[in-house]
DNA sequence: TTGTACGCGTTATCAA
DNA sequence: TTGATAACGCGTACAA
């Protein structure tokens, strides 16, 4: 590989004269300049980014953080919109983007915090991070400038995007009950997810601003798994065969619970309405097409690269941004 | 942060010796490794990826190159599953993953060459690239380890992965022609995708083997999109009525394709058969659920970073592997 | 078994 | 406008 070195014996200057004209440093002479550039051109000269970080000590570097990426997975397309998001606003400011993820199958793992500074990572967006996640709670105690998605901003130096959880969920079960459902299930995600929280609470909110009283045991967790939510479905509507609709806090949950129903012989909508969260590509090829509570991810991960470099330049930022949400009715759901 | 230097100083042994220690060399004395190994966890030690990879000038990286990340894209899965098979393979072998995607938007980006020296990067998978990317051209010129997906290998140092796509078209188009028909139409992709050449192949083929007539008329290309699959699809069927069945080169252009014939209120299958290409997750969503071709997208990621190592390691390996594929019926072809 | 000294490719400081 | 030189953090001949 050609280095400057290469390049300075080539045009009889000094590295230095290479480094600041490759640079375009204004204190060279437009004619070596010039040269300098030309011959760079022809011995087809890369800069060594290794070389460059060392001795900057910063790389223009962000990196994502997954929970996992699984075999099956990423049917919902999050994170493929997460990271499309990411990298475009991170182009535009000519910075680069590395993934990093967890695998449950090596314990030879690092932890975020590791994994970020062994690459100089200036910035990290964490995405499907689980509460107690131990790396998760060294990383945002860390000083690094972390933007959580979905997840409130706690700790030193960490920000958060996310929609209103709690509004939404409200919206979307108002939706049901102005639909005149009274008996509204509930297939939620798991404990250690904030929106679960949150969407709970929506739940809640829209129950009691009606008057409706809440029945715990119309509440279930599937841990935002399509097959699990099938069988917590079975189970659920079994014991429970009052329920009119149910609101269920991920789409890929809303796929499983209406696969359940139509084994158990339930028309959609006619015998149960669904309503979903997120508007994933399936949810609109459902049958029927499910309603559902709309997430913009692309944007999520533009605004969340956004915000990292906010952070990375010390300007001042929003502790908490939040996006809007958005209704998608389809054919899920019918008025009673 | 912490470095080698540290330790040294905190154990009270050289630099080499805290080097060795980290790096299991066996010349160095249990006691003082164990010491060397308590104090870099204590000081919350981590090496410095860029002065490794510059000491070392070769830093177990693999690269993904994608043809783009868009906004509206990835609804097909197939890069989520391409990258999760080969993070799974990197990671059983310690090497790590870095995604680079071309953005139509940014003039300033490199080449895939530069990304590659620049990041010193052992190998390249490359996925979605064009035959006329003036890039793909430099990059299979030059000496870097490369596995093309859906590509036969070319150039210096690459290799292949794909199925076996004439032989799926065929058995693709004479499954169609087995349930007796006998005006197939084709939406085919673009003419810059050797799959789109080998898929009209299989489709002349089976046409052949059947000794019905080829008719130049029935193949349209849409570019692999939806959209273009969905406007074609409207003026094909408009000017061939008699078309009973269409075989189509990827599932996203099926849907298109669908979405048109219901427009035209052409039932399927009754009316009009279609036949995907890929089994993306939307095919078994769709109305009806899409008879397709499954190609298994995570296989041909592990199987790519497979090959990779072998040809960094300069170890013996195979031009062009082809992985199987296997029709999925569904219900979105009938029997006439 | 351990340490000294050098080099990887680049940028930054300072002096010329 | 240019150049010599010192860093950056690490790995490794070579010497002890």
């Amino acid at each position: 590989m050609a280095t400057i070195r290469d390049i300075s014996k080539l045009a009889g200057v000094s590295v230095t004269t290479v480094s600041r004209a490759l640079n375009h440093y204004d204190d060279v002479s437009p004619t070596t300049k010039q040269k300098i550039i030309e011959i760079a051109k022809e011995i087809g000269y890369v800069p060594n980014r290794s070389a460059q970080n060392l001795v900057k000590n910063q790389n223009n570097t962000l990196a994502i953080i997954l929970s996992g990426l699984e075999k099956n997975g990423g049917k919902d397309n999050i994170i493929y919109r997460l990271l499309s998001g990411m990298y475009s606003y991170s182009e535009s400011v000519n910075y680069e983007v590395v993934l990093y993820t967890t695998s449950s199958a090596h314990q030879r793992e690092k932890t975020y915090v590791q994994f970020c500074r062994e690459h100089n990572i200036g910035g990290a967006v964490l995405n499907g991070i689980r509460l107690d996640d131990p790396y998760f709670k060294e990383l945002v105690n860390s000083d690094l400038p972390c933007v959580l998605i979905d997840i409130p901003a706690i700790g030193g130096n960490t920000s958060s995007i996310s929609i209103h959880n709690k509004q939404a969920a409200n919206d979307a079960v108002s939706y049901l009950i102005e639909q005149n459902h009274k008996h509204i299930g509930m297939i939620n995600g798991h404990g250690e997810a904030s929106v679960s929280l949150e969407r709970y609470e929506g739940y809640v909110m829209a129950l009691n601003k009606y008057k409706i009283e809440i029945n715990e045991q119309y509440i279930v967790h599937a841990d935002f798994q399509q097959n699990v939510a099938y069988e917590k479905t079975k189970q659920l509507l079994n014991k429970c065969p009052e329920i009119t609709a149910l609101f269920c806090a991920s789409d890929m949950m809303a796929l499983g619970a209406m696969k359940a129903m139509k084994e158990m012989n339930l028309k959609i909508p006619d015998d149960i309405s669904v309503i979903g969260f997120d508007d994933i590509p399936l949810a609109e090829f459902a049958t029927p097409p499910l309603t559902t509570m709309e997430q913009d991810f692309y944007r999520m991960g533009e605004e969340a690269a956004r915000q990292l470099l906010k952070m990375i330049k010390h300007e001042k930022t929003e502790r908490n941004i939040f996006l809007e949400h958005n209704l998608i009715v389809r054919n899920s759901v019918r008025m009673l």
